[in-house]
DNA sequence: TGTACATCAGTGAACGCGCGTTCACTGATGTAC
DNA sequence: TGTACATCAGTGAACGCGCGTTCACTGATGTAC
């Protein structure tokens, strides 16, 4: 018989998962904050008062990181639109869904929100499997906001949120480009008001 | 009396100002294939069939470039548009701009197409100054498209304008993330036939 | 007519810098016997 | 009880690479006299 494998540990049991984390959530925000490549390996490590050599025990690569930060991303929003919807308690749901996502809040703080607002024309630029990946994010996220969608037929509703999130997500971008807070929120309102009248 | 300053050129006269052209051509080119980074000073230059030596006796800075490639973009997308728009003859010109914008000639070639589309989050996060001169550039793309748009008073048709640009300029990054040409085109259609029942 | 010189678009080696990645090492912990 | 050893998250110097930028140089042209 073998002797059992035993596993020491200098720290405790949580602490690897806990930094691990954290380095995810850090570059998550970077990314959304400053871009795919905002999130250097050593600017991530920095932020999490650690060095960068440290880096290769918690990921195999760069593009490791930026898979799993760009799903932290998608996990947070959609948690932020689901909460959103259910906290509601309205017959229209996507209305809460509407008004959460244009929130001028979501505009200026790129970085706790939406990745599509903030990295759309970048993702569709990356390697082909990564490609691959963000493609089933998105249909995660079309499929966990279909359910609160106005119209009845699923396929009504489908429609509908391709139209929604394409016109939200176009919105939020321009907003982000006007110098001046009082027209960002005038953007802001006039696609929610145009939303919310038309569906 | 001083002598007159004579130029005198290796090249014929024309020659300088076509080598600019070109460079700036090829840069605007490249960075809407693979964004703002994506015309890297030799590569652009071996484009031209020259070496990146030469590239300061056209641009002050890699900055000049990347101002001078996105007023080139933003030229091609606004003179097409205005051309679609002045063909159609129709009484609704915005149809027009609508159809040409979503069309799959546009998802699928970014780097001839809008600079929104295909940078919209990046130009949000570049220095103040150079944010500064992008919107202007938005406010020229507005000025230009407001004239087409539907509505009666013009405060309508600006209205109108931001929610459909915006709507459209979503609409066309969804797309660019799906793997698949058929549910481009039909996340285009879907837009499109919006578009064009709502207003 | 001939020689020395000025012009300037373009060349290509060299620079400093930040990046992702590697690797020999550290040091706190526990095991083997 | 004591000594040698294994484990492994984290350290920090070092790597090759691509980038923007600089600069002494080239070479075709025309001027000065």
């Amino acid at each position: 018989m073998r002797n059992p494998i035993i596993v020491v540990m200098r720290y405790p049991p949580e602490h690897k998962v806990e930094v691990h984390q954290k380095i995810v959530k850090d570059a998550s925000r970077r990314i959304r904050a400053e871009g795919l490549t905002g999130a250097a390996v050593s600017t991530v490590m920095r932020d999490t008062g650690m060095t960068h050599g440290g880096f290769y025990k918690h990921f195999e690569s760069k593009d490791d990181l930026l898979l799993q930060s760009l799903s932290e991303a998608f996990r947070e929003i959609l948690d932020r639109l689901v909460r959103a919807a259910n906290d509601s308690g309205s017959s229209k749901p996507w209305e809460a869904i509407v008004n959460t996502y244009l929130s001028s809040e979501h505009c200026s703080r790129a970085e706790s929100w939406c990745p599509l607002t903030a990295l759309a024309p970048e993702l569709m630029r990356v390697d082909k499997s990564t490609k691959n990946r963000i493609f089933h994010e998105l249909r995660d996220y079309k499929d966990r906001m279909v359910p609160f969608m106005p119209g009845k037929k699923t396929s009504d509703k489908e429609q509908a949120f391709f139209v929604i999130f394409s016109t939200m997500i176009g919105t939020i971008q321009i907003a982000r480009l006007l110098p001046d807070p009082t027209m960002r929120e005038k953007v802001l309102a006039n696609t929610r008001e145009f939303l919310l009248r038309t569906f």
